[in-house]
DNA sequence: ACAAATTCCTACCAAAATAGTATGATTTAA
DNA sequence: TTAAATCATACTATTTTGGTAGGAATTTGT
C-alpha cells in the first residue's frame, strides 16, 4: 500500500512547474536541477503527464512544457491518475471488473469503502493547495508550515 | 497504490478461522478448501499471522489454528500490518527515516494525511464488522449486504 | 512403537512491476 | 546552420509479488 517514487516525484514535478511564472516555460533540465531526479526519468514521467493533457509542450529551442490549467484547477488525484493508473485499493473493484462473487464476499465493501475514502481525500487537494502548504491533516490545517 | 493479494487473503484467511466455533481449530487443509487459496501459499501467509500474535498454532494431529483474541477485538490495520507490511503510503515517513528535507518539503502533509486517513480507516473496522458483513462506506452502514 | 495428521522451516523459482538508462530522431528559435 | 529543446523507442537492472518443493518436527490415536 504505497505511493511510487514515480506517483510522488510527478507530483514534485508538476509543483515546480506550478511555482514558476505563468508565462516562464520549465525544461527538463531546470526540473531535473530543482527536483534531482534524472533528465531521462523526468522526461518519462512528463509523457504521462502530457498524454493526461496536465502539460502542454513546445519543443525545440527556448521551448519547455507549463501547465494546462490553473494550479487551482489540478488535484493531486488528477497527477496520480495520470502516473500511478487508477487508485483502486484492489483490483476487483475496478471498472467492469465486478467479480460474481461479489454479493457473498465479505471483503468488497472494506475495499469500495476505503477506495472512496483515498479517491476522496486526493481530490480535495490541489497543486495550488501543495504550492501554498495549506494541507489538512485531520481537520487540523496546517498552515505554511 | 494496490493492497496485495496477500494482503486480501491474509482477511479472507483470518475472517474463515473467525467463523469457526471457537473449540474448533482450523487447518491449513480446511483453510485451502474454503478460501481456493493453495496450501502451500496459504502455510506462508499464516506464519506471518502467527509471528504477529494474531493465531495461535497446535502442531501434530489434530492440530491447527485459532485466533488469540476475539474477532472484535482485532483489526483489519492489524492484519494488513502484520502481512502487508507497515502501510505508510510513502516510505519517508516510515519509523525513524524522517527525511532532513522534511521542513522544505511541500508534500510530507499530503502523505501524512492520507496515511492518516488510511490507518484510521483500517484500526476501526474489527474482523466482527467483517464477518457480519457491518461495514460502513461513508457514513452510509450497509448492514447485513 | 508406529502411522497418520498436522505444523514448521528453508530454499528455490517465475512473473510482473518498478526504476532507470541509452540512442537518436525531430522540431524550433536565433 | 547550430544549439536547445522535446519526442520516440528500446533496452536493462532491481525489487516485489506470488508462488512451489521437500522434508523435518510434533502430536495423537491405535
Amino acid at each position: 500500500m504505497k505511493i511510487s517514487t514515480k506517483g510522488t516525484y510527478s507530483i514534485r514535478i508538476m509543483a515546480e512547474i506550478a511555482k514558476e511564472e505563468e508565462s516562464k516555460l520549465s525544461t527538463v533540465v531546470s526540473l531535473s536541477n530543482k527536483t534531482n531526479i534524472s533528465e531521462k526519468y523526468l522526461e518519462k514521467i512528463i509523457s504521462k503527464l502530457l498524454k493526461a493533457n496536465l502539460l502542454v509542450s513546445f519543443r525545440g529551442s527556448n521551448g519547455g512544457y507549463r501547465l494546462t490549467k490553473l494550479p487551482k484547477e489540478i488535484t493531486v488525484k488528477d497527477i496520480l491518475n495520470a502516473t500511478e493508473g487508477n487508485m483502486k485499493s484492489v483490483s476487483c473493484i475496478e471498472n467492469g471488473k465486478n467479480c460474481d462473487m461479489a454479493s457473498r464476499c465479505l471483503t468488497v465493501n472494506l475495499w469500495a469503502g476505503l477506495t472512496k475514502l483515498v479517491d476522496d481525500y486526493l481530490k480535495n487537494i490541489t497543486l495550488d493547495d501543495v504550492i501554498n502548504k495549506r494541507i489538512r491533516i485531520a481537520n487540523i490545517v496546517f498552515d505554511n508550515n
